[in-house]
DNA sequence: GCTGGAAGTTACAGACCGGTAACACCCTAG
DNA sequence: CTAGGGTGTTACCGGTCTGTAACTTCCAGC
């Protein structure tokens, strides 16, 4: 019968979601655990009960936030069962509302950029997260009866990326403010092969 | 009669090249101004009577950076004289050289994800040096005859954009391996209309 | 009510950070 | 030769960082 609150969910749980939520705001150097705590309503020394060093942290964040991404691909599926094509048209257009809605870009990304150590533990998890995001939108093209479908995925995913770094350097008025007219002339382009 | 050995250069010009070099390679919040000053055989005093600030020198560098970028469009124009055209493709060949040569991207989208403070005094040269490059291209796909102009020199920013970032998650063997077909398909694309 | 484990608290270690003060040195222009 | 500016050296300041130790408090299950 415990509380289902949110302010009151297990201690765990809260650092999981403050750290994300600050990581993605500040970055993750820009980010102290003692901050995260504190945000979190807890202490540091929970934090390392839970979690066994700041790394470990940053890597369960980057899982959390892939995780969110992978259910947003249900939805496509559920608001247009089978229709692949309709699916794809679906991506770009949440895409773009990511885009608007927040101008601090991919986590991964963002990630990758700050954690230059190319030893880093969370390098490989970033890695896998990405190239499993790839097959996936690789699979949808294929799906929705696209010839060259790894071009397309691989095309569509450098303007996504690049308008999220380019929002972060030049502002939304710059090129990002064009990704969905580029994306969707892409896909009518490559239909049309 | 100075010397003009690099490395008895004066003093400010080392800790500005050892900077750029070591902001580069391990990221603006991962190099502390002591490590830089000792890499360019000098000292901490001798960097603050010539920077005011370590955000500073970030500027100086970016600015530098961005001044070594410029000077790569010079040498399209002394490679083909009033070729246009050509120009476009050779900036397809060079950024394509940039992506097998370095893998750590583009310096000023990585410290706009880096310096996550909306007021930090980098960011507006961030976005100036981004809109004077982004500018350029759009001139050269212009003079290259091209009819939306913006849209393909937007495009191809996000893909180089994406590409350089895509290299740090993914890897090169990931999205940004086919950066140079894109680019050159989208270039034929837009010359066809 | 008792107990055991999870959580909170305080203090600390050791390292690094950006930035400054005071002073010694060296080398070149006059 | 001398004066002076650029440079090097050392030590320091106050702050922040990750991570730990020792101890207390709370609360749910029995």
């Amino acid at each position: 019968m415990t509380d289902g609150v949110a302010e009151r969910s297990r201690p765990r749980d809260r650092i999981l979601e403050t750290a994300q939520d600050m990581f993605h705001k500040h970055g993750i150097k820009g980010v102290g655990v003692d901050a995260i705590t504190e945000a979190a309503g807890t202490n540091k020394m929970t934090l390392y009960r839970h979690f066994e060093s700041k790394d470990e942290l940053i890597i369960e964040c980057l899982r959390a936030t892939a995780a969110k991404a992978s259910r947003i691909w249900d939805e496509f599926e559920a608001q247009h069962p089978g229709d692949k094509l309709a699916q794809l048209h679906a991506w770009v257009q949440k895409a773009s509302q990511l885009l608007s809605a927040d101008s601090r870009g991919c986590d991964m990304a963002n990630a990758a950029v700050e954690l230059t150590e190319t030893d880093h533990p969370a390098r490989r998890v970033i890695k896998e997260l990405k190239e499993a995001q790839r097959e996936k939108l690789v699979a949808l093209c294929r799906d929705a009866g696209i010839g060259q479908a790894e071009l397309l995925a691989d095309t569509l995913s450098l303007l996504l990326e690049g308008a999220r770094v380019s929002m972060q350097s030049v502002g939304a008025e710059g090129p990002s403010a064009q990704f969905v007219r580029m994306a969707e002339s892409l896909i009518a382009s490559f239909r049309a092969r």
